[in-house]
DNA sequence: GCCACTGTCTTGACTCGTTCAAGAAAGCGC
DNA sequence: GCGCTTTCTTGAACGAGTCAAGACAGTGGC
């Protein structure tokens, strides 16, 4: 994503340019699924007197107006990544905690077959998958310790 | 889930037999989805000298055994449900933070089909997926206001 | 039934991610 | 430029969850 990209993102979902929100997609794009404190530090390292607060404020908006995706899996900060094509889910690590994308295995809009909860009257707009395991790395570690 | 039955799955698991671990499993069994201040309460409502401390310890002790599930949605403390047949999901309301059951859609092990996550040695042991969206009463009351 | 061992609970303090509030600063449309 | 409105800064606070040390209670062996 260039400069211009980004505030062409920025102007189309209403909101306006700002040095602290160009820098938070500059970083989350540098870096998928980045944590708060990543984001925290990767934005600091471009405009060292960035409030924590004002980030927290950034990755709101851009959240709400759709540019980033936000995941939160059990025991991380929430991640943030570049809201793209949007056909992915994600991979996490229990040991080490990485996250890292898998395409959907089903094709398009996986598992969204939920006829059970809409003929609740539950109107699902997302469905997240989370797929738990270890990373490469993490389960060879396990395996030469044991 | 009577005494006896949560006596019979902690021995099986192969841990003590305590006052707090069994208000626990009666509590989360009385309230599917409790979050931890919920359980807490309820665990303090049958013990109330019981700690925080001990609360967490439990829960904790009671997910690695396998007895209970432990769920995470974003923006929402940790919730538990004991680990029954386990071919369901979640639905998590955006407005309320209700969580529901739903029947998995795909009928068993869906969208386990990670040939793309195997394939770079990550091992899965478990999908989680959550449907977000909202619950029949908060869509009703949005749309009355509007 | 009693004892000792080990795992569990109590107490109290603490960390860290996140949110709140009030005022200053900076974008944007005119 | 000017003024309005959103956004950022500053500083404090909240709450879930964790850590550590010692007291206590289950459990298995005698």
């Amino acid at each position: 994503m260039t400069p211009t990209d980004s505030e062409h993102a920025l102007r189309g979902a209403g909101l306006r340019v700002t040095r602290p929100r160009l820098a938070v997609l500059d970083v989350v794009a540098e870096r998928p699924h980045a944590d708060t404190g990543t984001v925290l530090d990767g934005v600091r390292a471009l405009l060292p007197a960035v409030s924590h607060q004002a980030v927290y404020d950034c990755l709101g908006a851009l959240t709400d107006a759709g540019l980033l995706r936000r995941i939160q899996p059990a025991g991380s900060a929430a991640r943030y990544e570049l809201r793209v094509g949007d056909n992915h889910h994600h991979l996490v690590c229990r040991s080490c905690g990485a996250v890292t994308d898998v395409d959907c295995a089903v094709g398009h809009a996986p598992c969204l077959a939920t006829d059970d909860a809409e003929a609740r009257g539950f109107e699902v707009d997302e469905a997240e998958v989370i797929y738990w395991g270890r990373c490469p790395a993490c389960s060879t570690t396990l395996r030469s310790r044991s």
